[in-house]
RNA sequence: GGUCCCGUGGUGUAGCGGUUAACAUGCCUGCCUGUCACGCAGGAGAUCGCGGGUUCGAUUCCCGUCGGGACCGCCA
């Protein structure tokens, strides 16, 4: 094997005369007898090679014999097509490279799928074969960015004096937030470790010791099922800071992203990003993290129904719950009745028991099945409300606030996908900010931690801690870009008195709190700065930067929606020696129940 | 834990209670000196995911199971 002098997509005509060695894969061969083209790629390209039968009969001969996916070398001289001959879809296409010796330097089996970008294969086989999955140059393309956006990001934290540290991977088993992913101790019999659900714990201890300003680009776990933006392991951009307070860290995290939207994508972004209250955020969009591009905002209506003849309505009103709705503009031709009441589907999913529609006519008239029961005046004050226009379906659901504000949320997000009302060139960060501390779990009867148990409460709630935890907002503040958590954080409670009523209210006994998080306790009576902190979802933040829809797209070796790697068959079995050395025996597998 | 969708040559799809299981692409062979989605001619390639049931007969209908996907719960 010879040094390659040059990289396929670099042939251009500026080396025209030159004699260049090239080594790469079989994109494409063409053979037209005497002449064979060769489509020659690597990662930067790819340019089209000429073996002439004519000039040099050996090359034509082992030519013959090259199949896609086969790795070549090839030596000759770049020469100039014919204008007739321009291809102006690669940018290499006025060119070319007459072959003078030609190298098989490896043979490669008729592949399951071809190596092109958009090629409509299923991703069960894409997952098994990803090797080749990643040789598709969109796929390149999107590891590539997601190396420079976390180079960059690195650059940026640098600069502000940040210092990345690496904490263990195989850490402690903790009750609070998602399940673990445990790994079983040889050495401690019947104890485990468990994998970090994030460093948080560990990024606090730093601040202890007074590093000041950490990061970490983490790997963490979370044995909980899985979405299309949800992967068992994920990566999270991990950073704490002492002294910074939390305006001066958004500020920083603003201009991370605006450096990283103009580096990485050429959008300039507006600063400072808007915010929006935890509750402001459900009411007007029914969601923690709105996605902003588009509007259709839910509007509350209960008043004017409480007082209308449709039954459902006001006595929802009456027993405390809310009545709300948005309004889809212009689409009252487009979907039947049928249709329309097909749509309550969307939204029992969320627990609502019914979703009711009206569409506006010419002079402030309802049309619907529940249009009899709002009179002239009633139905101009609704139309009013939403500020509805002849053409508008106006869509209903009357509960608890939370189920109107899940339902609606979801289908606002539902028409907008297919009223393709999206714009994608459009990105929309947003903080939401003031998040509820703590929120009551009937099924464990007790508070649990909203952000996790280290938040900070706004300090004018603090004294609610032992009377009205529920009404105690939280110094946590979520960054948002359409319509995804791109990243969350808060102000972290320092101090060991405060933090043991925090423990207190989430229900822990003292001894409970001592032995879980006794060493963080323990490490707040050694003057503790204040402090706090984010974490960015890479794999999402480089998702959305790359205009696609799923994690997967993303992660070099990603796994299915039931956590298997389709690649390795991970995870697997293992042997009775191994599980003997754990002190580990498998139950046998659960069959139906028996009564 | 739950709901829904999908599973047919290598790949992507079509199909139907009885078919020679169709189409595209890929693959193989031959021909071809300007192709670049090369072209032309020929060819191979499918236990219709697996198991059970209904039926005279199931790839087709039903149940289960496995695999993939989306969502609800869950994910501090």
């Amino acid at each position: 094997m010879k040094q390659r002098t040059h990289v396929c997509g670099e042939i251009l005509e500026k080396y025209i005369g030159e004699k260049v060695t090239l080594q790469g894969w079989v994109k494409k061969r063409r053979d037209l007898g005497q002449v064979i083209f060769i489509d020659l790629r690597d990662r930067s390209g790819h340019v089209q090679v000429v073996c002439n039968g004519e000039k040099v009969p050996q090359a034509l001969e082992l030519a013959e014999k090259v199949r896609n996916e086969y790795v070549i070398e090839i030596t000759g001289q770049v020469v100039a097509r014919d204008e007739e001959n321009f291809n102006e879809l690669i940018p290499t296409g006025k060119v070319e490279v007459m072959v003078e010796e030609l190298t098989i330097l490896n043979a490669s089996k008729g592949l399951p799928f071809m190596i092109e970008d958009d090629v409509e294969v299923s991703e069960d086989v894409r997952l098994k074969y990803r090797y080749l999955d990643l040789r598709r140059p969109k796929m390149y393309d999107s590891m590539y960015l997601r190396h420079r956006t976390t180079k960059l990001i690195r650059d940026i934290l640098d600069e502000e004096q940040f210092m990345e540290v690496e904490t263990p991977m195989l850490t402690k088993s903790t009750p609070e937030g998602a399940r673990d992913y445990l790994v079983p101790s040889r050495v401690h019999h019947g104890e485990f470790y468990a994998l970090p659900q994030s460093p948080q714990l560990f990024k606090q201890l730093l601040m202890v010791s007074g590093f000041e300003r950490y990061y970490q680009i983490a790997r963490c776990f979370r044995d909980e099922d899985l979405r299309a933006d949800r992967q068992p392991e994920f990566t999270q951009v991990d950073i704490e800071a002492s002294f910074m307070g939390k305006e001066n860290l958004l500020a920083m995290m603003e201009d991370m992203m605006a450096r990283i939207m103009r580096e990485l994508k050429g959008i300039e972004i507006t600063k400072p990003f808007p915010r929006l209250t935890y509750y402001e955020a459900m009411n007007r969009f029914g969601s923690d993290k709105p996605d902003t591009r588009y509007g259709m905002e839910l509007v509350d209506v209960s008043e004017q129904v409480q007082t209308s003849d449709f039954k459902v309505f006001a006595n929802t009103v009456k027993n405390g719950g809310v009545v709300k709705g948005i309004c889809v503009k212009g689409v009252a031709d487009q979907y039947s009745r049928k249709d329309l009441d097909g749509l309550g589907s969307v939204v029992e999913i969320y627990g609502a028991k019914g979703l009711a529609w009206l569409k506006v006519e010419k002079d402030k008239a309802l049309k619907g099945p529940i249009a009899k029961f709002f009179d002239e005046a009633k139905a101009a004050e609704l139309i009013d409300s939403f500020g509805a226009e002849a053409g508008d379906i106006l869509f209903f659901v009357a509960d608890k606030q939370r189920v109107a504000w899940d339902a609606l949320g979801a289908l606002r997000i539902k028409f907008a996908k297919d009223l393709e009302l999206v714009n994608h060139e459009e990105f929309n960060f947003l903080w939401v900010t003031e998040f509820p501390l703590l929120s009551y779990d009937e099924d464990a009867d007790r508070y649990v931690a909203e952000h996790h148990p280290f938040t900070r409460p706004v300090a004018e709630d603090e004294e609610l801690l032992e009377t009205a935890p529920e009404n105690i907002r939280a110094e946590a503040y979520d960054l948002v870009l359409n319509g995804y958590e791109l990243g969350g954080g808060s102000q972290r409670i320092y101090e060991r008195e405060l933090q043991e009523k925090m423990f207190s209210a989430l229900g822990f006994t003292e001894e409970e709190a001592k032995s879980q998080f006794g060493f963080l306790l323990d490490a707040f009576e050694y003057g503790t700065p204040p402090h706090g902190g984010i974490a960015l979802g890479l794999d999402r933040l480089v998702m959305i930067l790359a205009g696609r829809n799923n994690l997967r797209e993303t992660i070099a070796f990603p796994k299915t929606a039931s956590a298997s790697c389709l690649l390795t068959n991970a995870p697997s079995g293992v042997s009775e020696a191994q599980l003997n050395d754990l002190n580990l025996s498998i139950k046998p597998k659960e069959k139906e129940k028996t009564n």
